[in-house]
DNA sequence: ATTCGTTTTAATAAACGCTTTCATTCAGAA
DNA sequence: TTCTGAATGAAAGCGTTTATTAAAACGAAT
């Protein structure tokens, strides 16, 4: 008479002629397995394959409070910028045997409150949020440092030492940018900046206006404009197009223009070539962050290349390294990361003639 | 002395002055619930809000066999294809109070089946698998069939009675992109299909050899090229790119191209670019699925939509339902929905002068 | 040979926090 | 007096992990 029901762990126990804290001890190879005689532990090994045992994971958890998941918080899961990252997470976490619990905010607030409970009521064990064009919200952050977990978020730069954070070095890559241009010869460069609510906005400014400082560039204020706030961030390829067409109406000629972002970046190509204007013949165009589409873009786009996949992997290291000073009861402090990005040279940049 | 450990049903059951079978009775709505007079389930619901109970999911589960929780694996996370269905499942769930686990296999037969154990270990109610981009391999098939719980394959298309099914129609949606470049004027068209080994070539070029039957459209051979096989499908890119640069060389005029999708499209006009040709004044290109990217691409690409976000829905609410159906033990068969596409016209194509 | 401390090896039993079966009480109806 | 239904509680698990305990085994010391 074969039980038919699932495995426990006494099923292997009684298959092997042990009990089950002998087994446990085994299959977990915890502390005390250090004095079960190997021949004990091949029979029990043994003993659980022929059975196909497979521990249940609830009871499991309950007993150690352990959930080997991490919650992830993704702000707008649309975003072109969000795939790599979350790749990046993923693997690192696989590496770990720890599992992913994505949510999407869809950049609402009530959303964000109840996955949060959701995924705490869960016990994972660490939070990873993905702060991408996210509209300035203190709260979240308060929210988040509540929660006595491991944190992190990627893409907004923090200051507290209970949540720690991953960025791209924003000042760093629009230097690079700028400087690529301005090496190409270009002098009359416009620009499209981010919306002041967003707070990669200032940084990328700073790093502009600290190389123009240095080399003397001159950043005329008719060829700077700004993107407006949006909840949504495809809805900038619509802005980047209608700015761009209010650069060419003010007849302030300029030979290149720098983007906010690459979608930004694909709306301003857009609204060139309406108004006759070839990249980067006639204008040269940068991005920045190096979405998928920026390769496959007609002209290649260049960018500056955030290390995305880089950064999610950085992220979920870190948070598992808080997972495991939690466990340990080492007193662990917020780590904050920034990475550097690189100029990624494509076709729609070329030197002034 | 305020207890400072975590707050369990006993607390509320002390503090309310009921048991902590009344107590769950009320705050799960069970059926027994109906007996329990008002007056007593407000003051365990005061007691529960007072103290700030959060029941136990561990506990709860293990208890319940039921862990809200359905597993997602995407087969290429990168693939700007998953992104909008991913968005259409996670907000199915969200309504359904389930959580996604989500898994990217990387096109790795070995990391699917660990996932596969991994998300059956912790006993998810159900299975998503978005098979994009998936070279075939009918293993994957036979593991998912023996997991005993309702299981949704996206994107490919099943005859099990096991395992349900959403897919767009991929003939429909051919036969309306040929048709589309037949009314514009185009006789001489070109034709980059899929890879062999991908299930939806052949319904593709079924429906448009379909239309071409029914039209005495001619199809030419010398104007139609393959996909090669690949592993990811950032690649086809790079394909669409050099068999157009060979369909150009051959020398065979066309006035339009229809691509396998929408990436292989943008490798497609690149090539045309390069060769001097404007798109659409010279060729006419449309893609296939509406990938994100396709709209702000210059030219805006014209294409067949997969309603990828209803896909995801439709998947998510199936196999709920799945889930519901089990709880109640009613038998239930795999479901196979066909959904439509739609033609997206956009600025890639033109009529014939 | 006996005693005594250690070290190995293993089992008993107590949680973990919940759901749910079963039993019980008390009114009022039959 | 028995029965029915409303209202509640006691207690049995769910399948683990983990003290705690216990029995051997082994030397060394008495």
């Amino acid at each position: 008479m074969v039980k038919t029901s699932v495995i426990t762990i006494r099923d292997v126990a009684k298959e092997s002629g042990f009990s089950s804290t002998t087994v446990s001890i085994v299959l977990n190879n915890a502390p005390l397995a250090r004095y079960i005689p190997p021949a004990t532990k091949k029979r029990i090994e043994k003993a659980a394959n022929k059975l196909g045992y497979r521990p249940n994971l609830f009871a499991r958890s309950l007993r150690s409070k352990r959930s080997h998941t991490v919650g992830v918080m993704v702000f707008d899961m649309t975003d072109p910028y969000c795939t790599l990252i979350l790749r990046g997470i993923e693997n690192s976490l696989y590496q770990s045997s720890y599992l992913p619990i994505l949510t999407d905010v869809h950049n609402e607030r009530g959303r964000f409150e109840r996955y949060l409970e959701m995924l705490l009521d869960r016990r994972v064990e660490a939070l990873i949020v993905l702060a991408n064009w996210l509209f300035v919200d203190i709260d979240v952050l308060a929210d988040l440092e509540k929660s006595s977990i491991p944190t992190m978020m990627i893409g907004r730069e923090l200051r507290t030492d209970t949540v720690s954070s991953v960025i791209v070095d924003n000042e760093m890559g629009a230097r690079l940018a700028v400087e690529h241009l301005y090496q190409l010869g270009h002098r009359k460069i416009a620009f499209i900046r981010g919306p002041k609510t967003l707070a990669d906005r200032a940084p990328r400014w700073q790093g502009i206006r600290s190389f123009a400082k240095s080399t003397g560039l001159e950043l005329d204020p008719r060829l700077i404009v700004d993107l407006p706030e949006s909840q949504d961030p495809i809805s900038s390829f619509e802005a980047g197009y209608k700015l761009t067409e209010e650069l060419i109406k003010r007849k302030r000629p300029f030979t290149a223009l720098m983007a906010f972002d690459d979608v930004t970046a694909f709306g301003a190509i857009r609204a060139l070539a309406k108004a006759g204007l070839r990249v980067p013949e006639h204008c040269s165009v940068i991005g920045f962050d190096d979405v998928a589409a920026c390769s496959f873009y007609t002209p290649p786009l260049t960018t500056i290349r955030q290390p995305m996949e880089a950064m999610g992997a950085v992220a979920a290291n870190l948070v598992i390294e808080g997972i495991n000073g939690v466990l340990e009861k080492r007193e662990i402090s917020a780590v904050h990361r920034k990475m550097a990005p690189e100029l990624a040279v494509r076709e729609s940049t070329r030197s002034l003639p």
